[in-house]
DNA sequence: TGTCTATGGTTGTATATACAACTAGAATGC
DNA sequence: GCATTCTAGTTGTATATACAACCATAGACA
């Protein structure tokens, strides 16, 4: 059973969903329906679309049926963004700077966070991100060369540390910190503000399905970017 | 049925987990033990341990058993967190000082928000909470009176708006936004923090069934508190 | 015409059963 | 003593079945 059944009809329909063939509003097979469609029990059908209930990809009302959820879940400000799509979304120009990027030995902290053993050679990043000609973003990450051996060699100038590493590690799950705080001389100057203004700092860390993919700390004036989310039920 | 068996056992192991007679890491009866015990089928006693397996409670591991998870998982910040349980669940004391409470007129924008008429009477509050005797959260919050007529009545040194409001009107969505921020005078010195140390400010529109239900800004020190989230999948 | 009552279809809950995959520890054989 | 095999217990998957609660519609009835 390398795939369960129930994984297999949940792929199917949320496929339909995602090349647009379901559309919101409309109305899923019902579970008698997929029963006899991929012929299992009701119970196995019933476990997929309650699996993609969960993932508020269906609203399923007693009496009535399954149907595809008028508004795709909200990104959660928990999701990993791509800076670089947020701002060109916006209608700007996106570029960014590399300040650092090179391999060096994990320490205690570092090896424990990521999952290696100390003295590991672990990448880092320091890159800035810009919005326009307004920095945006102070990206300060380190990641698991286990996981993605051709880091250093990526061209970052264009593209995102985000985007390479969800390619190469798909994540799976991811933990953040959000603190308001004030940084040090080195950051606020290449943010371009003062020393006594407010930043938001997002500290994160991802894993794909083979464990810990990278540890990013994420700085943002606080008076150029705010997170935002909405969330139904 | 008016509460599903399930649910039952599901509440009678996390109010095991709440009260500490069971420990992180600590073993959770198997399946079969919930089945002589609730007298239920064994995919009853299984969907309590699934359902909390998916709020992040227990770990369950094929050939070992159910475990109780080691880190309590971080609500999600989108999650509405009530703040006197966040302070007592880290074993603190909490108190809350009113300094506001009244109706008003709702201008322009509030009245837009929260979608009634302009010059309608709402409600307002301002609370500082604390945790033992330091200041945690400066609360400034608007009320739709048509949502909770009887709020400015309640006593909120003890309990919380939060509470009370998702008791009255249990919220069905909501928006935020967080920035870091410097305040005004009259919060720092209310949260008793020097005006130039970064905070950070959750706005957040919450709905329920009927409509718009309350507007609040909940300021916290940058250095007494931050946001925590954890997502899988 | 309007109201009420079946009826069929849907999801929600629950049971009893079966087999597979995995784990730890005990029993066995060398 | 050591490695291997077996076994009991656990979770994961799947089936077949039953009844309850809910909804919309069609039909009966006034």
């Amino acid at each position: 059973m390398a795939t369960p059944r129930f994984e297999t009809i949940k792929a199917h329909i949320e496929s339909q969903i995602n090349q647009g063939d379901l559309r919101p509003g409309d109305r899923v097979p019902s579970e008698n329906q997929l029963c006899e469609q991929f012929d299992v029990s009701r119970m196995t059908a019933r476990r997929a679309l309650q699996a993609l209930t969960d993932d508020g990809l269906l609203i399923r009302t007693p009496g009535l049926g399954s149907f595809v959820a008028e508004q795709r879940p909200v990104a959660s400000m928990m999701e990993v963004r791509n800076i670089a799509d947020e701002v060109q979304q916006r209608g700007h120009r996106y570029r960014a700077e590399i300040l650092h990027m090179e391999s060096c030995p994990a320490d205690e902290q570092q090896a424990w966070l990521l999952n290696i053993k100390p003295g590991t050679e672990l990448f880092h990043s320091l890159i800035v991100h810009y919005e326009d000609d307004l920095p945006l973003q102070w990206e300060d990450r380190l990641v698991n060369p286990a996981m993605a051996p051709e880091y250093l060699q990526q061209d970052f100038s264009q593209s995102t540390p985000n985007a390479y590493l969800s390619q190469v590690a798909p994540l799976t799950e991811a933990s953040h910190k959000i603190e308001a705080v004030l940084v040090e001389e080195k950051i606020a100057s290449a943010l371009d503000i003062d020393r006594m203004s407010p930043c938001l700092q997002i500290s994160r860390r991802t894993w794909s399905a083979k464990g810990v993919v990278s540890l990013a700390t994420l700085i943002h004036p606080g008076d150029r970017y705010c997170l935002g989310g909405h969330v139904k039920q």
